[in-house]
DNA sequence: CGGTATCCAAAGGGATACTG
DNA sequence: CAGTATCCCTTTGGATACCG
């Protein structure tokens, strides 16, 4: 079982998005969703291939609780070889302007990087501090 | 080492979102985002309070990375006993837009819901196919 | 109060090989 | 081609106890 639709934990006890990103943004999810929402219908190898790093194991696994949420559809085409396709649904098309806006928000990444530089920097070893 | 800056993996390569996902996204830090962004200042044990089910271990390490990240400040306050306050940053605000479009999307999750529904209705093992 | 330290179980996910 | 099946290792995170 991928998804056990019957224990909700507890994280969104004090926030409301939790669940959505649950559904969303487990890892390898978000690749996979932009590559069918930015360039349409694929084929399982071509999927693999576009996400260089991923394994044919995880790559299924995700690929059936996408579709099992109702975020992805699969066609498949009884054929000699088989032949399988992919798609974003409506659904998942509906979380585009969500990756618009993480998409935006990646100008301040650069922010981040600078604060775990400045982070790193000062020291926050209390054994090891230098000053008094 | 919690966060490391020299190693950025592959999924990004097909998804240039996935960076701040992982900034963003991990588990535990939306709660925490969200509490300190809906409700202000927060000591250590009132963060435990409100997000009940996390323990001081794990809040301790997801605080020292969103502090890291630049998106908490955290601040000392050296009495007896000591007070530490947690209040998230400018940068870590400009992310409610974002929250707010996922709050928003939260809406679809009963689609989901009857997506998983569905699916699970219907027959997905080949080996025990009802009709022919 | 605001954490650390230690231990440990479960889960995620990679590598590899195989199949209809 | 489109996956499965196995194995196994690493990471995450929960439980618990303790400390300045």
């Amino acid at each position: 079982m991928i998804n056990d639709t019957t224990t909700d934990v507890a994280p969104e006890l004090a926030c409301p998005i939790t669940p959505v990103v649950d559904v969303v943004f487990s890892r390898w999810t978000t690749p996979i969703l932009w590559v069918l929402n930015e360039y349409g219908r694929h084929r399982f190898v071509e999927l693999e291939r576009r996400i260089t790093t991923i394994t044919p194991k995880v790559l299924t696994e995700r690929l059936r609780r996408l579709e099992r949420d109702g975020l992805v559809v699969r066609t498949y085409h009884p054929e000699v070889p088989p032949r399988v396709e992919y798609e974003i649904s409506d659904l998942g098309r509906s979380l585009a302007p969500l990756f618009a806006a993480l998409s935006e928000w990646s100008v301040n990444l650069d922010k981040v990087e600078q604060a775990r530089l400045d982070y790193d920097t000062r020291d926050h070893h209390p054994s090891r501090r230098t000053s008094l």
